[in-house]
DNA sequence: GCATATTATTGGCGTATTGCCACTTAATTG
DNA sequence: CAATTAAGTGGCAATACGCCAATAATATGC
């Protein structure tokens, strides 16, 4: 049919396909007062007008030079939050999941220090922190709230063997601090002492003096922050035993 | 603008927007001869035609319900092999990966038993299995050598704490052939006690009599299979300690 | 039939890791 | 200065792991 690539691309056009549409959504956890929330939107505009969903919106083939840079875009304009930390999910495509037609939305997950919301934002009615339980009991947009659930679902088994929970924590902090956001992030209780060896071993981070929480009583405390590159350390050993040092 | 969502739907037309490629590539992996082989398929069109790529295709709105039905089709279509195991990977999307523009694409990992390919194939010159170790010395279509490095690392991770290398064996199996697959998928040594006392911890096997493997010689070895609903066994404890049993 | 080679399976032990709980240390509060 | 609060440590039993060797069961060569 074609004789050359250049002929291919030449006569390609987009629009003589069948194409679904394509978006980013992400969902952005932190720590308040102890309790998990999440960053939700009001949605200004149709479809699902006035529903709360998760931040999140389209390629934009002129500003983004890949995926990643969409959903940090489409993150910053629509709550005004940057983080520190964003990893994809996964991907969820089909054909029920949009009105307006076959769907594929790819889905991140971030985590950060608890930040206020911007004042003004563009397109959208409302951006706010949730309550994690809470968030999960409204109504919300699309199947958001299987996304939320995915999302949630990889934090908290990622929790327990990466140092991720690092990630909502403002430095320096307690290692009592650390702690209590493992907890929160897995739902379940640690022993103190097997968390402080665990946390040890890894060597992930770096004392910066002493001091108390906020509002904290009791013994001085020492206060940690998290090494450079200590980003991906996993805590447990596979098969084959360790290969560090 | 619109006065409710149904106004909005009858308006809404997606070729009014710029919108990018989507796509579904799969990375299938099999042992043959005790080795790593990747499915590979001949482009047979443009773009990129003569080149050897992964198996994968565009998202067929009537056919598939979902991108998981997509990457399951699109397999059969252009190899004849069906996989018991696929789950996704990542997804990659940026300007650059497609010379007709902005592409995305689902990555998606799968394991079978060695089976040879169809004969006769549509829409791609031939289908082969690759030993591994090749097929990443090959000039792959696209970025392909990325995804298949990455579907790689996915694999030997995951064959790191999971069961994930059973899937490459035909049942039933001896523990001997199920350790020289783990050998090869994680691409180090186990020693053997380790590994059984592992295997039988997880109780995920079960056995289904004694024989040898196929030209085998020594003694007799009990021979087993995988109990139903071992799919997503994790070996190795997390914080918090077990919650099973 | 019998020694030899080959492979499967189990035993055992020293060491590392984990779970558990209590104890000591260092600060604040009244 | 005693009571309270929270940080940090000690120690031990139970478990898991790495390592190596012993034993068991089969085929093969003579």
């Amino acid at each position: 049919m074609f004789t050359s690539e250049k002929e291919y691309l030449k006569h390609y056009n987009i629009h003589d396909y069948d194409v679904p549409l394509v978006s980013v959504d992400i969902a952005i956890f932190t720590l308040l007062d102890g309790k998990l929330h999440i960053l939700l939107v009001e949605r200004a505009d149709f479809p699902q007008k006035g529903r709360w969903s998760l931040p999140g919106g389209f390629i934009n083939q002129q500003q983004d030079k890949d995926l990643h840079a969409t959903a940090l875009r489409k993150l910053t304009e629509k709550t005004g939050v940057k983080t520190p930390h964003l990893e994809q999910v996964a991907t969820i495509g089909n054909a029920k999941r949009d009105p307006r037609g076959w769907s594929v939305t790819a889905l991140y997950m971030g985590l950060i220090p608890y930040a206020p919301t911007a004042d003004f934002i563009e397109t959208v009615a409302d951006a706010r922190w949730w309550p994690y339980e809470v968030a999960i009991k409204q109504n919300l947009a699309f199947d958001h709230i299987e996304l939320v659930t995915q999302a949630r679902e990889r934090l908290r088994v990622k929790s327990g063997y990466t140092v991720l929970p690092v990630y909502v924590l403002n430095a320096p902090f307690t290692l009592t601090q650390l702690q209590q956001a493992f907890e929160e992030l897995l739902g379940t209780e640690i022993e103190k002492k097997s968390f402080r060896r665990r946390i040890q071993a890894a060597d992930l981070l770096e004392e910066v003096g002493e001091g108390l929480p906020e509002g904290g009583r009791g013994r001085i405390a020492a206060l940690y922050r998290p090494k450079k590159g200590s980003e991906q350390h996993a805590f447990i050993r596979a098969f084959g035993g360790s290969e560090e040092d």
